[in-house]
DNA sequence: TTATAATTTGTAATCATTTCAACTCTATAA
DNA sequence: TTATAGAGTTGAAATGATTACAAATTATAA
C-alpha cells in the first residue's frame, strides 16, 4: 500500500518533469487531486481537499500551481461559471454542461465537427469550449 | 432628424413593453447600445459610452438593467473572459472567438448541429455557447 | 393632489484573483 | 560542511468586478 503510493507519486513526478515543471510537493499533491477528480473543480475546492495534508498550504500556491498547469497545458481553464474559474484535466475534447439550478458542471461526450477546427474565419483556434447551461437530469 | 431619433425611442419603448419591461429612460438607451453595438461589450463600456448622455448614471443601473434583460431574454450572458461578464444582444444563435493577443471578441457565423440540441445525455438544454480562443487575424 | 410602488442612485460590502515582499527549501559550488 | 543562489511557497494587502442595501427620485393610481 505505501509502495503502491509512492509508485504513484513518482510517476506523478516523472510526468511533471518531462513538461519541464520541478515537481515540488505541492505540484504533486495538486496534480494527483485534478488527476482524480473529474467534477471540474475549483480553487476553492481543490484547497480545502489537499490542505488536511499539507497543513502550511497556502491558497496563492493552488493559484499559482494551476495557472502554470494551464500554461504548460496540464489543465484546461473552464470560464463557465462566471463566479469562479473552474479546471478540468486535459484528457481529449469534449464538451460541458452547467445546471442552473445546483451548479453542478457535467463532462459530456460530444462528436462534432466543432471541436477540430484550426481556423474559423481567418482566426487561429487553439481551444475551443462548448457550454451547455440548463437543468440538469438529477434536478429535472 | 429629430422625429427619426424620437420613432426609434418609440419603437424600442414597443419592444420592451411587449417583453414586460417598464421602458425606462436608462432601459431605452442601454437596450438602444447594445442593439446598435455588436462588439460584445462590457457593463463599464456600455456605461462609459452612455453616461454622457444621462449624467446621473449609475453603474449600478447598468447591472441592474443587464440582469433584468438576460432573465428576459433580451441579452445573452457571455462568460467567455474569465475577467469581466460581456452581453451580446441576441439575434440568433452564433459562437464567439475572443483573441488571446488583443481581448477582441468576434462574432462566428458557423451551421453546427451542436446550437440545436433540446437534451444532451438527459440534461435539459436551456442556452448553448460554442467558444474559441487563439489568434485572431488581425494579430497573426 | 396625495399615496404607493417601481426605478435609480451612490456607498459600502463581498469575494475571487493578483501582487508583492519575506521566508523556506533545495541544489550546487567552494 | 558551509555558503550562496535560485526557485517555490506563504500570507498579507491590493485590485477589481459584482452585489447588497438604503435613500432619493420618478412614475402610477386613486
Amino acid at each position: 500500500m505505501i509502495n503502491k503510493k509512492k509508485t504513484l507519486l513518482n510517476e506523478i513526478k516523472e510526468i511533471l518533469k518531462s513538461k519541464g515543471i520541478k515537481p515540488s510537493y505541492q505540484r504533486i499533491m495538486v496534480y494527483n487531486y485534478i488527476k482524480n477528480h473529474i467534477n471540474h473543480p475549483s480553487v476553492d475546492t481543490i484547497f480545502k481537499a489537499i490542505s488536511g495534508s499539507i497543513p502550511t498550504l497556502s491558497k496563492t500556491t493552488i493559484y499559482n500551481i494551476l495557472n502554470l498547469f494551464a500554461k504548460k497545458g496540464i489543465v484546461d481553464t473552464l470560464t463557465i461559471d462566471k463566479n469562479e474559474v473552474r479546471y478540468d484535466f486535459i484528457k481529449k475534447a469534449h464538451a460541458h454542461f452547467m445546471c442552473k439550478i445546483c451548479g453542478e458542471i457535467y463532462d459530456i461526450h460530444l462528436k462534432s465537427d466543432v471541436c477540430l477546427k484550426d481556423f474559423v474565419e481567418g482566426h487561429k483556434v487553439e481551444d475551443t469550449h462548448v457550454d451547455f447551461k440548463g437543468v440538469c437530469k438529477e434536478c429535472l
